[in-house]
DNA sequence: AAAGACGTACCCAATATTGGGTATTGGCGC
DNA sequence: GCGCCAATACCCAATATTGGGTACGTCTTT
């Protein structure tokens, strides 16, 4: 028995790559593509998949309000977020509404599919934000791979934070200006689309940083 | 075989109260007792110990230096840590150096026993800063039992501190003026002898609150 | 009734963090 | 060599946190 996939995504042209690519996976098969949430929510009155692709910008409903509701009515689905940009706050929330998997659209097609069956095989993945993961070798990774990563010192001062120093501390330690521990936090939050140390601790912890 | 018990305090009284108490087990003996970290290390020169009762204030060498120092020469005796009060900072300090336990001062001679033997049996123990733990119920607690320990609201405010929440929102949460907040904040800072959200996270997480 | 803990609330000054900039240097890839 | 980006450093204004107080009502224990 194959897995059923919808795709829900608004980018017509990336769904059909998706199909495409997907489709290539003997074990998958696409049974339809939606471009917003309120079409997605239709569909599923009809047909029933294993497996929904979903992105989270969409019109009409976006990919986590789907998810809810999705997620209340027929949780035996799994969900697989998709999305353009890395937001841990939006992952903690995907994963409390027992979402699957969060994929970012910078990955290439045969880690896509890796990822699909590892799912699709009742496992969970969730991308994280820092550069170099062993699991994905540089040579691997396409040119937007390593925008909005954290680089090597942004988790350097990220475990310092998280043992409780203060700007002025880890400065300190590092011989930096406290000018630059503030730049690097900065970029930390934009980057992670936190704010402040207390959800970034979270963040750290849950992430084991 | 008995479990050799040193005593280290320097409170003589309490000393002989504690070498009753332990003596009292039949599996304990106490072959020494010293009223300062140099004369306890001068009796390790002679005499060797299972297990050690270390108060933390103490002239001379206090019980973190005697701890550090005993653990590198003779890392198979056992520490365990007596105080008066209790300290977030210290406990930290005491695990990362191999201390087997921590407790309070006003801890009542049945429950010390039973601690002491379940360290000596391999266990660890580490007093919490909670009122009215369940294995300690509050009519077998002394006079001091509820000094320095955290009281259900802060206990509350503590867990959203932990969720990244700043005391604005906390606030709001709660239906409480910010300075409400503010003061039960610095309750638990001076409760816990901590220094900002980071060290409180850190700790809140290590006794998952 | 007095003492103490708890929860509430307020004030104030000193720091720290946040969020908006700009700028320079050195490395790396194309 | 040019562009990109990580890492560094600085400025500034707006908030937030910290740490020092005081105060008051309620409830419990002595």
């Amino acid at each position: 028995m194959k897995t059923k996939i919808i795709i829900a995504d608004d980018h017509l042209l990336l769904a059909d790559g998706l199909e495409q690519i997907l489709n290539s996976v003997p074990d998958f098969e696409v049974i339809a593509k939606v471009a917003n949430g309120r079409l997605l929510m239709q569909a599923l009155n009809t047909i029933v998949p294993d497996l929904i692709l979903l992105d989270i910008n969409m019109p009409y409903m976006n990919g986590l309000e789907a998810a809810k509701k999705i997620r209340q009515r027929m949780p035996d689905i799994k969900i697989v977020f998709l999305s353009m940009y890395f937001d841990a706050k939006l992952i903690a929330a995907a994963k409390e509404d027992g979402v699957k998997g969060f994929i970012l659209k910078d990955i290439i097609a045969p880690l896509l599919k890796e990822k699909m069956i590892h799912i699709a095989n009742g496992g969970t993945y969730f991308d994280l934000p820092f550069q170099k993961t062993s699991a994905t070798p540089a040579w691997q990774q396409d040119d937007f791979a390593n925008k909005l990563k954290l680089s090597p010192r942004e988790i350097e001062i990220i475990k310092l934070i998280k043992l409780g120093q203060g700007n002025k501390q880890i400065s300190a330690q590092l011989s930096l200006s406290i000018y630059t521990i503030e730049t690097h936090r900065k970029n930390i939050y934009r980057k992670l689309n936190l704010k402040g140390v207390g959800e970034l601790i979270q963040f750290a912890s849950e992430h084991n940083i």
